[in-house]
DNA sequence: AACCCGGGGCA
DNA sequence: TGCCCAGGGTT
């Protein structure tokens, strides 16, 4: 196939980000090339909505504590909610825990390399089983993440965000990119996601230390919109989010069964609100009854 | 497609 | 204090 000049210029700025990526990476224990496929697993698991340096100290922890899946797997799936820790999103440890498990009885303890086959495991979705196939095992795959979607819209479309939700049009550009080689691929999915994450950020970018400045479509047009862009934010004081959150925290600290209705700490809280809150941890399969009768609850 | 789910740290 | 973030699962 004869390459057109516009995909000789994606090139060009595919490889300005490798070449970037190759200077300024951080250095980061899943990045390693000691690091087990189920390492990254785990890191790319937490990684889903954390920031790295929220990640780091407790990915350290985990992988010493359990170092294969078939270790997380004959572990209390209330430890790994516990060492979980403050990271949110608690159902995330859960599914993690639940993926151990699949390891094992599927895939005999191992980490598949497939993505397809990723992606049928416990809280593995689009984006995670392409990382995965990507920086666990070397393969070539479309990552495809917030920061990566950022990037391309801005560099290429002129965009200062990514819409809501991807398109398949979206999906489809950001597969073109991709280089053939398998090595470039993932050099690219880890710089794209960098590149992101470091200087092509979402509210301040940092448009004078990016190696795609001269090839920019949204600097080359004022690198304006994002004062009118619309804000993502979810709330959270008062929420739902939040009394769960609080309610985690106490079992997170007990090792004994805790009457959250009637708990000190927990007063400020509507009881209604309390109560459907414990009701949808325990519905989540995060809390467990270990008295009913008399109120009291563990992870 | 819409909705729900944590939490910390920094501008 | 406002705001941002390496998504996935359910309905």
């Amino acid at each position: 196939m004869p390459t057109t000049p516009q995909h000789a210029r994606d090139a060009s700025m595919v490889d300005e980000v490798i070449a970037w990526f190759s200077r300024e990476a951080r250095d980061l224990p899943w990045r390693r090339s000691d690091c087990s496929p189920w390492g990254v697993l785990v890191s790319e698991i937490m990684l889903q909505q954390t920031p790295v340096v929220r990640v780091e100290p407790v990915w350290r922890e985990w992988m010493a504590r359990w170092p294969t899946p078939a270790d997380l797997a004959a572990a209390e799936q209330g430890d790994a909610v516990r060492a979980w820790g403050r990271l949110g999103y608690p159902r995330r440890a859960k599914r993690l825990w639940e993926c151990a498990v699949a390891l094992v009885e599927r895939h005999g303890g191992e980490v598949p390399s497939d993505e397809d086959t990723l992606l049928a495991l416990p809280g593995i979705g689009a984006y995670t089983a392409a990382a995965v196939a990507a920086f666990a095992f070397g393969q070539r795959s479309v990552v495809l993440d917030t920061n990566v979607r950022r990037v391309i819209g801005r560099a290429w479309n002129g965009l200062p965000l990514p819409a809501l939700h991807q398109t398949v049009g979206e999906r489809a550009h950001a597969a073109e990119l991709v280089p053939a080689s398998p090595e470039a691929a993932v050099a690219w999915a880890a710089g794209s996601m960098e590149l992101g994450a470091l200087v092509c950020t979402a509210r301040a970018p940092r448009c004078g230390e990016c190696p795609l400045a001269s090839d920019c479509r949204w600097l080359a047009e004022g690198a304006t919109g994002l004062e009118a862009a619309p804000r993502r934010v979810q709330p959270w004081h008062g929420t739902d989010r939040q009394v769960r959150g609080r309610i985690m925290a106490l079992l997170r600290a007990a090792h004994v069964p805790v009457n959250i209705s009637g708990h000190a700490a927990l007063e400020d809280i509507e009881p209604g609100q309390l109560d459907s809150c414990l009701e949808s941890l325990v519905a989540d399969g995060l809390v467990r009854a270990a008295d009913a009768e008399r109120g009291l609850y563990v992870l």
